[in-house]
DNA sequence: CTGAAAGCGCTAACAT
DNA sequence: ATGTTAGCGCTTTCAG
């Protein structure tokens, strides 16, 4: 930096100022300063503006796994922009999150905290909150906003007879109601969260009396199995049933299937600003941007 | 780290050395002395460290996108494994990725750089190489490799009339010579990398007069709409026609396809040591690890 | 084997 | 608006 202050025949605090764009400098200087170390290739040092300034210009981004590519990408670039650096954890399996919450390898090495693994545990929120640097959180999703989105693009498509097929041992039926819909619970069904689950889900559905026309699916492979299985035997998707997955993605967007899904990148972007803000001081709360409907060609009108 | 040191009744120089493995401390010293340090809670400051020392403990890995989710957890785990931090930089587009190179921010910032981006450009790897720290890529893969252990796989189960279905323009016609196998040109077709495109495959394929007994396809979507069109046309997988995709990730997993995985785990994990050996100042080149054959549902003894 | 002293390259007060 | 002066918290000679 002492180099570049002769080169530009200003002190060296005039460069640093001039550089981070810090008030109390002649536009014609920083101008003047900026260009010539420009000149030079000349970049701060990060590690020594860190400890003599007290920021660090990085945050921590902490993954449960790195499948929801699109949320770490859409933190990425959003803290990249905001001038800071990520410095990547993945917290892969309980082993590694275990040592990395026992560590805690984070103090003094950054000025906030990114948590994009979505299930903490209350000791593992605490231990974060320790390190006394703003943390944010992606939390769990919550379905029952996808699930109205889903039934209310089938409603518009004149479905009158939905059908569920959960994971867990959850119920919308109550969403179903607030739709106008007949709630039936041989319509609801749970299934394991694979092609099989999925497969299997279309027996328990359309053998009954009254098959539903329409059914939502929460995940790719249980959706990816029943629209397996409607086509081997011999049901067309959308005119014999229309499909709609929850959240299901590269494998329903592969095979042509209306979806419901989560925006990560936009979520990952949004989990910036709310961390942004708390670097700035304010406690800025927003709703993380909505799930949205995906219209591909497993949906269509009510035959 | 002076209260650690003064706590330990040691000078600062001591804990250094102690906390850091160096030699010229007795066993007994830095025993106690890590004993101390851990009882304050105390770490090393990063930033302070480097500045005096010269050595970042960082390295920056590369991302094109993040979606070959576990090559970036592979490289994340070894490295972190090796100490060092890992900056995580997405080369999401064209735009970010122009940006990245004509920026280059990791000036005095990383001690390597680990570029998981598999087709860079000339001028990009003497961006990379300008930086004057070591340098590890994980590069583009060869199929011809996985071609080979497909092809192989199904020999052994009795085929041998085996067809490709291929992208781009390649030809791995002596693959299968060298399996002993007879080449026909129509047992070789070219597709769009989407599930339409292996639906098409199809027609090309079986409606000849001597319809291969296996395929192999390129890809997890085309390898989807083989078995889907497959399916629904009445043929039985893997009864009348058997399928191998190459690198097909989660679309041929839920399905229950038989595929030749690349390890990306592994992948990562072997980048890392090319890094590694380039920080110790070796050169260390050893081959990636080869791509892994997966036996699931799709496969099965000829005829 | 251990300690003292001299920076590493910046930023932040305090002057001017 | 700009320059000067102290450190930030370590690591590294160099002595002892």
């Amino acid at each position: 930096m002492s180099d570049v202050a002769r080169a530009a025949g200003v002190s060296a605090a005039t460069v640093s100022r001039a550089l981070r764009g810090e008030p109390g400098v002649s536009e014609a200087t920083r101008r003047y300063v900026t260009e010539v170390a420009k000149r030079m290739r000349y970049a701060i040092a990060r590690d020594a503006s860190s400890l003599a300034g007290g920021r660090r210009y990085a945050v921590a981004v902490l993954a449960a796994d790195v499948g929801r590519g699109d949320l770490l990408a859409g933190a990425e670039g959003a803290l990249r922009g905001a001038g800071y650096d990520v410095l990547l954890y993945v917290l892969r399996d309980a082993d590694a999150r275990a040592r990395f919450f026992e560590e805690l390898p984070l103090g003094r090495r950054v000025d906030g905290v990114l948590a994009l693994a979505p299930d903490l545990a209350d000791a593992e929120v605490a231990a974060l909150a320790s390190l006394e640097v703003p943390v944010a959180r992606v939390r769990e999703d919550d379905l029952r906003a996808s699930v109205r989105t889903a039934v209310d693009h089938l409603v518009g498509l004149g479905h009158r007879d939905v059908a569920l097929v959960l994971a867990d041992d959850e119920s919308y039926d109550d969403v179903l109601v607030a739709a106008g819909l007949e709630v039936r619970p041989e319509w609801t069904v749970w299934s394991s969260p694979t092609v099989a689950g999925g497969e299997q889900a279309v027996d328990a559905l359309l053998d009954g009396e009254r098959p539903p026309t329409a059914v939502v699916a929460v995940g790719g492979e249980v959706a990816l199995g029943l629209l397996l299985r409607l086509r081997r035997d011999g049901r067309e998707v959308p005119r014999d049933v229309s499909l709609v997955a929850l959240d299901g993605g590269d494998l329903v967007r592969a095979v042509g299937v209306t979806a419901v899904e989560v925006a990560w990148r936009e979520r990952g972007e949004h989990a910036v600003s709310a961390l942004l803000a708390g670097l700035r001081g304010e406690e800025a709360e927003s709703e993380p941007p909505a799930p949205r409907l995906v219209v591909r060609d497993s949906t269509g009108p009510v035959g």
